[in-house]
DNA sequence: GGGTATTTGTTCGTATGTATT
DNA sequence: TAATACATACGAACAAATACC
């Protein structure tokens, strides 16, 4: 009864209806296929939704699925009134133990630049005063950053310092726009991590908007600690990494 | 036009239409809030989608985007046939440079086990080659694991070994159910990690199924490489963690 | 074990809203 | 402003998985 002699193109590709596979599912990985295959190249535009629900005859709900699926996976971006475009492919950066963003940076051939969102002179919360060994309502540095490759953006972090170690940071850093300046000038050569911790998870509004990725894909949330060559802990940061353009290096 | 006098109960907390925020998420806003609230407890099942579309009076379409953006978030889990629950708290656990995985888990007291799914002795693929530091196709030994605390999967992984080396290992771990017990037999008392990479990413179907996670549930990808006291590569190791239920630690 | 009710999953159709070009 | 393209929402029907008797 479904059989469409030969009035429509090749790619058609005639879906199997009433097998155990989902019609969306199908047409999402015939989509990842051709994509993986160069049809469609990175970064450009996909055809319409309406354009793909002709194409596979079916509902254009149906194609919306599909594509919620790819977008999910990280395969395509999509953009309200503008289209769906194959994701651009990811740049890969590393972090290590003893390795600085900028230096990283430069050894990856990037530039790198790191942007001050916010910043305050706050009580510790009880959290950030247990990981750098104070007591809790001390007051503490905080600085909220972006870090940006190539102009894509790469990480957010909230970065902690105890006040009364480093007095006048925030200008510092201002000028430096680098921790590992800012610490320098507070004659601290070297400073190495200490513990970081690592989860994945799913972005926040905030995330979201400011590293510019998909609701859908995940960014590592890591928790370092950071001390000096005594031992004694200066910073305490909690970043988010956008997964699909870092992947961490642990060297130990 | 719309504003139903008083004839639903006060839960129907009234959406407001035509204002900027979609219903599917202003449903999922008071669904996320009463469940921080205590309203819906930890593992308690929610209503069914049918009685939530009728108490907000939207249909179930509306409903179902809600519930897809908790199970995307981790708050809710969705079973077809079953109904919808609220997420169980993450079971957390640690993972160190020279940390075993049953050391761990009894540390945690938790029950540890690892499963052996399936194991080969094959010529080594050319990125396994490149990180165990041997000639592309020379044999390697495969084992294919899943850990497991108190019966709930944490991992999947890949184990890549050197074959001349370590000649009948897969019989010896099938006794021993554990990579150190097994190297100690070969007169491996220590081995360290040399590097982990990790990254995050969304689960494939065969990782969605044997972890027992949702689609949209992120899982933390690592490659490890360990060393035994000579420096030489014993093991080559690829993983996906459960990222809901394990957060990875590194000491260093 | 088997049949039935319940609950989530898929698919179609249609209409209207909103962002971009 | 107009056209295009994705986003939201409603209604209906059936499929698939699970729970219950």
């Amino acid at each position: 009864m479904r059989d469409a002699p030969d009035d429509r193109p090749l790619t058609a590709s005639s879906l199997s209806r009433g097998a155990g596979v989902a019609l969306w599912r199908q047409i999402s990985e015939t989509l990842e296929r051709e994509i993986s295959d160069g049809v469609h190249a990175a970064g450009a535009r996909l055809p319409t939704e309406a354009e793909l629900a002709e194409r596979f005859g079916v509902n254009r709900h149906t194609v919306r699925r599909a594509m919620a699926e790819l977008e999910e996976h990280g395969l395509i971006d999509v953009t309200q009134g503008r289209g769906t475009f194959v994701h651009l492919g990811a740049i890969a950066y590393l972090i290590g133990r003893r390795t600085r963003f900028h230096e990283n940076m430069r050894r990856e051939n990037r530039h790198a630049r790191l942007e001050l969102l916010d910043s305050a002179i706050e009580p510790a919360p009880t959290a950030v005063a247990r990981e750098l060994e104070i007591a809790a309502g001390v007051r503490v540095i905080r600085l909220d950053t972006r870090s940006h490759a190539d102009g894509l953006p790469l990480s957010l972090a909230s970065h902690y310092f105890p006040a009364t170690r480093f007095p006048g940071l925030v200008e510092i850093f201002r000028e430096t726009g680098s921790v590992t300046a800012s610490f320098a000038r507070y004659g601290i050569a070297d400073y190495t991590r200490k513990r970081t911790r690592v989860s994945a998870r799913l972005p926040d509004s905030r995330e979201q908007r400011l590293l510019e990725i998909a609701r859908t894909r995940p960014v590592m949330a890591t928790e370092a600690i950071n001390v000096d060559a005594e031992g004694q802990v200066v910073e305490f940061g909690l970043s988010s990494f956008a997964s699909d353009r870092i992947q961490l290096v642990f060297e130990g």
